[in-house]
DNA sequence: CGAAATTTTGGGAGCGCTCCCAAGCCTAGA
DNA sequence: TCTAGGCTTGGGAGCGCTCCCAAAATTTCG
């Protein structure tokens, strides 16, 4: 079933159907209520190929998401922002097309994603410090959104948290309840987000004039095991509280404090980061940083479409704020227990 | 840059380009070497919307997954779901086109899916006992295949575990440690897999004898929260243990029971369905079934390919080997303790 | 060496749509 | 009544590719 065919059974042109079907404000009313019955009655769907080679664009945005450490996708930070994605796609009526790539992608794969003429447009996720494909992206001219900032080139767009600040802000949170043998677990340097939150947690400390020791600063990598490990190797050094960059991995310092008979908050106080919906049901609550991701991945799909509509616009900036949700796993602190 | 440009380049027809990068063999070596030289030295890429119109398919599979509890989807399992499509795709080079979908799709929505053109199947993590998109696609002749066996259709094509005879092989193993009083908390009774694991549990005790008292079976609905607020409501009937439909309401579980200061496996022994990766990390360790969900993404992405290559052919249909991942959730049983 | 068989290449047609321009229709005002 | 102007409509061209058939080039073999 094609346009022709509609146009048939409507007793009207290709032409005119196509207009109906395209909301073209130019066709008379009852030409389109005729029109637009017999694409009822047939069903007729456009077809997406032929409509993305005619008019040039197709309302599929592409999704890219860049997996070194295949585990990390266990994160409920993936699924979220996939569906604040997807929500916005539908309600703009977009489609999307995924990919889950290694980050070492060779560039032919990197040109198949961005010059393969089907996309109108490219959400890149979980930002590395240089990956290839924003590179390659910056300098073509197919429209992209970055969820996570991008650390040096200022005309990409895109939507983040300022993890920064708001580790910046969680680490103060400790020190103002006493805490000042702090550490922290950090994300992969390579990545943004993880360097970011690092550079928080020295702002804090240093705002407090407060000396850093590296002893205290141990680098994860997202993942429960990774933040296991972490804390197992932080233990003997005795921290009174840790900033762990990541819920998930704050899950995995929790169990390393269980399986060591550390009580937390008595023994170790802990944040985390992202409020992931485990991190209130966990043993004790966590205390941290809630970042919207549903609503960044929802905010990054409209920003891409707006771009898409108006191309030539200078690059679009959101940041997102974060809040910190204070639970059990840091509590009145130290001072409040010497009493 | 198109076809037409790169055959200009090369010197050389539309025709034997398209030969080349089509890897037809009816090509002179050194005019192939020449051409390939042209397309590696402009960096082209096929548009993909020509081709599928002109050709008729495109090397693009459709994944739907029914989302109507939107929380189900921070469950690990659609990850690694999508992690073994994906990877099966790339493998195969194909790409992915993502569709999350309320269950309870307009026609046009249906439509949309099958009948965009664009893609050449689908695959839908459908789990539901009547899902009107697999029916229209039962229907249509678009190759698709089911994460999850059909209930009534013996036409359709899917990737499975045989969750019945997992569940009687979990509970089973309760029974032969010795617990009796066995509870189970079951998935939504409208999706397949939840109805088949009760069914399991059922079979489990009717091999021993044992009737079932509908005390106790609670219905969850695969997240944490129904898990934790099935437990609570389980707890004052004293069960011995609790077969848990899945891991992510174990979770659930295991956290009603630690508010209510029972052990586990002492107070009540816990079995899980899943094998997710938190199972091994939670407090204690689940024992439960481990299922290949990766690998079942992979594998359906597979057949799917398979069907589009071969249409007509008979309905594919794969099912998984679970395995019983004993944990520290039960222990030798009251049996044992009596002594 | 020449004809037949085979390999290799070129170009037309067409996939289903959008976009544009021209033609047809209708209304209103002179 | 006639015409200018604004609605509607139709049809050609073309998006970039594949598929098919025929032509050209090359090889094979008597």
């Amino acid at each position: 079933m094609n346009l022709e065919e509609v146009a048939r059974l409507s007793g009207v042109s290709r032409s005119t159907v196509s207009r109906v079907i395209n909301n073209d404000p130019n066709v008379r009313e009852d030409t389109r209520q005729r029109v637009l019955e017999v694409v009822r009655r047939v069903g007729y769907q456009p077809n997406t190929a032929a409509r993305g080679l005619a008019a040039g664009h197709t309302r599929i945005l592409g999704l890219v998401i860049p997996m070194g450490v295949s585990a990390l996708f266990a994160d409920p930070y993936f699924p979220l922002l996939i569906q604040g994605i997807s929500s916005a796609c539908n309600m703009h009526d977009h489609s999307v097309m995924l990919w889950l790539a290694d980050p070492d992608y060779e560039r032919r794969t990197i040109r198949q994603i961005t010059h393969n003429g089907l996309i109108d447009g490219v959400i890149v996720a979980s930002m590395l410090m240089d990956d290839p494909l924003v590179q390659a992206l910056a300098e073509g001219d197919l429209p992209f959104v970055l969820v996570g900032r991008h650390p040096t080139d200022n005309r990409v767009s895109y939507v983040d948290v300022d993890n920064r600040a708001a580790a910046r802000e969680a680490v103060a949170h400790l020190l103002r309840l006493g805490y000042r043998r702090i550490a922290t677990i950090t994300g992969p340097q390579n990545m943004i987000a993880g360097a970011d939150r690092l550079d928080g947690y020295r702002a804090a400390l240093k705002d407090r004039g407060l000396a850093f020791d590296p002893d205290l600063i141990l680098e994860g990598d997202f993942t429960e095991a990774g933040g296991y490990a972490a804390m197992q190797r932080l233990l003997p050094r005795r921290p009174e509280a840790v900033f762990v960059a990541s819920d998930m991995m704050a899950l995995g310092a929790l169990r390393a404090l269980r399986e060591a008979a550390c009580r937390v908050p008595e023994d170790v106080a802990l944040v985390g980061f992202d409020d992931m919906p485990f991190a209130a049901r966990a043993d004790p609550p966590l205390t941290t940083v809630r970042q919207p991701v549903q609503r960044a991945g929802a905010i990054a799909a409209e920003m891409l479409i707006d771009l898409i509509k108006h191309p030539g616009q200078g690059p679009r900036r959101v940041i997102l704020p974060t809040e910190l949700i204070i639970r059990a796993s840091c509590d009145a602190g130290p001072k409040a227990r010497k009493h």
